[in-house]
Parts: structure tokens; sequence; C-alpha cells
DNA sequence: TTGTTCGGTTCATTATTTACACCGATGTTT
DNA sequence: AAACATCGGTGTAAATAATGAACCGAACAA
């Protein structure tokens, strides 16, 4: 089909853990052929975004997305901003905080500062979270543009762990609730063990762009718990909408 | 010709000043159909790597170039290495202290620390450096693969300032006096008013991958002044490639 | 009104992508 | 050592997907 998507999609093939993939490797799990790979990869090359180690001919991700996540950060501050605001949730909380934004089809993780305790929940640099198994998902659907939820439920929903809800109607019951709550709650739907609790960050036209949220180990999720937890969140993330120059809705 | 690579060539308009362009001006600016250039910011949209401004309908980078570069730089850190590097550079020179990496065709610059003086160079975030136009180039030319160099001049040299080197005679003739140096000078071949000093950073296979670089007024960029860096620019380098896993080269 | 420009859509033509078979090299198993 | 897999990479003919001109409605200007 779309020859330029379906060389993007293969970045989405390395993770914290798999930085570098061999070409045979990555035309198996792309399901497309070798030759095609190849070419794929070398104009991705061409351009920075990927390059091949000299040695073991693997490829991986290249200095070129350096460069441009500089570009967008010089743009859209958002790290900057985040960050801070992070860092002081973590604190106040205890437990691990982390920032999402759209991106493409879902959110992306674009910051993370883990929780200063022992048994705390370990959440991967640039994990892609899918919108309708996480409470971050919840939470933007909930205040995004309509047309998101539509296009979010068309697509097939995939089971992470044995909670994560699969039926449109469910997790459209849970973006009304999160709507109505102003905040997302998810009890294992995307790791085990692990409770989410998100709130929308929104863009200057009022339609959610990401979130924030903070996630628990199941053991310690009670309910004051999360309450606590809300009441450091909420203003926070009224903080970081603020400070990315984003606009509250008014109902 | 590549789809691909026409694609993400449409990225290396936005800059540090032009961070949301229009479809029609993109058009224009790449000399590619609108139909085209609308097709191929919507399949990069959908993986994250662009995105548009839903008020304007203008196109800027997107979130996912935040999640590659966490990825990337939870493989190989890169920025955290140099970061301190370039800090203690800035400081002890007195100067503006940039890195870069090999990206594609070119240099990309990944991390600046700007001097602490009023009268100091200015190094935009997410610059792309030409090969044969900066000091950085030159050093890197001068101990890379060799592929890299017969590349380079095989393509046209633009000329950037009066005094950028267009022959591809004298860039080689450079590229060989900072081989036997062990650095590169540049005198206003890129900026106008602006000297730079580069010493190569070196992979794991001991060819350069980036440079290390100080960037100096040309009003101050006195012989004595330019061995004083040299005296710190040398082993911060070294320090530098130890730091990344690289190997100096013995001869 | 008339004329631009914008973002976006359509569709027949065509040029590009595609996948198969194949290559030499490296490494394993028998 | 022989036989077999697997690797990265190449060349080709066939077919699919990219292309660009014309066109649309909406803003905005003269």
């Amino acid at each position: 089909m779309r020859t330029v998507e379906k060389a993007l999609r293969l970045l989405d093939f390395f993770t914290d853990k798999v930085t570098e993939i061999g070409l045979s490797e990555l035309a198996r799990l792309s399901g497309i052929d070798k030759a095609t790979v190849l070419r794929m990869l070398n104009d991705m090359a061409e351009t920075g975004l990927v390059e091949q180690n000299p040695q073991s001919k693997g490829w991986r991700l290249g200095a070129g997305v350096l460069r441009l996540a500089r570009l967008r950060e010089a743009a859209l501050p958002y790290n900057r901003v985040l960050t801070p605001v992070l860092e002081s949730l973590a604190e106040t909380t205890g437990e691990t905080a982390h920032a999402s934004l759209l991106s493409g089809r879902d959110l992306a993780n674009v910051g993370v500062v883990e929780s200063a305790r022992s048994n705390r929940v370990h959440i991967e640099p640039g994990l892609t979270l899918p919108l309708h198994a996480t409470a971050s998902g919840i939470a933007v659907l909930s205040r995004a543009r309509p047309e998101l939820l539509t296009r979010t439920l068309a697509r097939k929903l995939g089971a992470i762990t044995a909670t994560t809800p699969q039926d449109a109607g469910d997790v459209q019951a849970r973006v009304a609730q999160a709507r109505a709550q102003g905040y997302a709650f998810a009890d294992q739907t995307f790791e085990a063990e692990v409770c989410g609790v998100a709130v929308p960050i929104f863009g200057p036209d009022a339609f959610a762009i990401g979130a924030l949220a903070v996630a628990a180990p199941a053991s310690r999720a009670s309910q004051p718990h999360i309450t606590d937890i809300l009441t450091h969140l909420v203003p926070a993330a009224q903080k970081a909408t603020r400070d990315i120059g984003g606009q509250i809705p008014t109902l």
C-alpha cells in the first residue's frame, strides 16, 4: 500500500530492548520482502533516520532522530516544560509519573520520572501506548477531537493483558466515565500488576493532545491512595496545559 | 525516484526558524506536486513523524520524533555522554562548543553549549552541517571510512559563504591536512565572522562517527587562541570517544 | 465581480516498487 | 569435510502503487 508509511512502520520494531535488527529479521517481523526492506532502510539511512552498524551489519535508529527531536523541542519545548512537572509529581505521589503525547495512531511516551521507592513501576523510555488499553489513552480519548475516538474504535482493539477492554462499547463506556470524572483509571489493562491514573493535557484549541499519568503497583492502588494521587495529578496536568500554551475546556 | 527518501527530505525544510509549513509552500520548496506532498505528509503523520496544526492547517514535526530520540538515547546514550564534555569545553575555552554526528549524507548537530561571553557564537539547535564546508565536516572526513570522502566529493559542493571550498581538490587538501594535524580549522567557510576548530570522535571500529568542535568569532580567532582551544579540545574529544565506547585509531 | 491563494480530492497514465530467484560468505550439523 | 542453513545483498521482469494535471469550495484582495 503506502510505501512511505510501510517504511516508517519498520521503526516500530525498535524498542527499549531491541535496539538493533538485522535485515532478514526485520523482513520477517514486518512480513515484507527482504529486498524491499533493504531499499527502505537505505532510503531512511540517507536521511539519518536509521544507520547500519558496520560490524554487525545490523540496523538501528540513526543520529538524525536526535536532530529532529532538537528541532521539535526548539519549536515546542514540551520536554522542558513537562520534566519539572513530572519530577514534582513523582515526589509528591511517591509513584512513577509519565507524560505522553498523541503521535500518529497512538500515544508516545515522551517523559518518565520514576518514583524513589524500591517497589515502583518501571516505564520503558520511548514506549508506545495504545489508546484503548491505558489510562492515558482513555483520558486522551475523553477529551480529544471526536474523530479520534471513532477512528480508534474502528481499528481492532488488541488484548495486551487479561483485563484489556476489547469491546468497542466497553472502551466507549470507560471514555465516557473518564470524561465525566475528569480522569481515567486503568486496572492492569496494559501491564499486569500495574494500575494507572491519567488526566488529559490540552492543546490551544482545548482538545486533549496528551496525558499526564501516574502508575502504581496494583498492590498499592487502594482507593485512598488513588484519591491522594489525584489531588496532585489534577493540578499538575492543569499546570502542564498552561505551561505548554494549552487551553483548559470550559465545560 | 525513491519515494521514501523524497518524503523524508521534506523534513529538511523544517529548521530552527521555520517550524511550521503549509502544504502549498512545502510543495513549492520541494518542487514536488501538492497532491504527492500531501500524501507523504499524511503517511508521516500516521507514524507521528509530523503533525498538522488543526487551526492553521500547517505542518510541523510530530511528537513521534521525541519518542524515537528517547529510544535511540536509551540504546546509545550519546547525549548524556557528550553534554558534560561540551559544558566543560565551553567553560575552559570560553567559546561555544558543539558536537555533531554523521547522519545520512551530512553531519547532524546533536549538542551545543554556548559560551558565557556576551560576544559568542550562536549555533542553531538541530542544524545540519555540510561535510565540506565546516571544520567538523573536514575533521570527520579525515578519519571516516574512505567511501564517505569519495561520495562527498562526488556530490556538488555548494557555496555557503565566499570562502567555502567548492573545488574537490581543495576539500581533499584540507582533509589531508586535518588528518596530518589531527584537527580541522575552518575560517568562515560556513558562517561569516565565525571560525571553527574540530576534532573527530571515533566509533568502535576506529573510524570517525562525528566531531567535537569549538566555534569562535573570527575577530577572536588568533593563532594563540586556537592553540589554546586545541589543548582543551583534543583531550575532550578523546574523552568523548572513550565514553561512547569508541576506539582511537593507533596510527 | 474578478482574480488569487489556500487545502484538499479525483483519476488516468506511467514509472516505481515489488517479489522471486540467485549470489557469495559465514556458520552449523552431520 | 560434506551438506545444509542462514546471513546480507543483487538483478530482473511483472504489476502495483506513485504521480501530476485538472478541479473543488473556501478565504481573502483588488
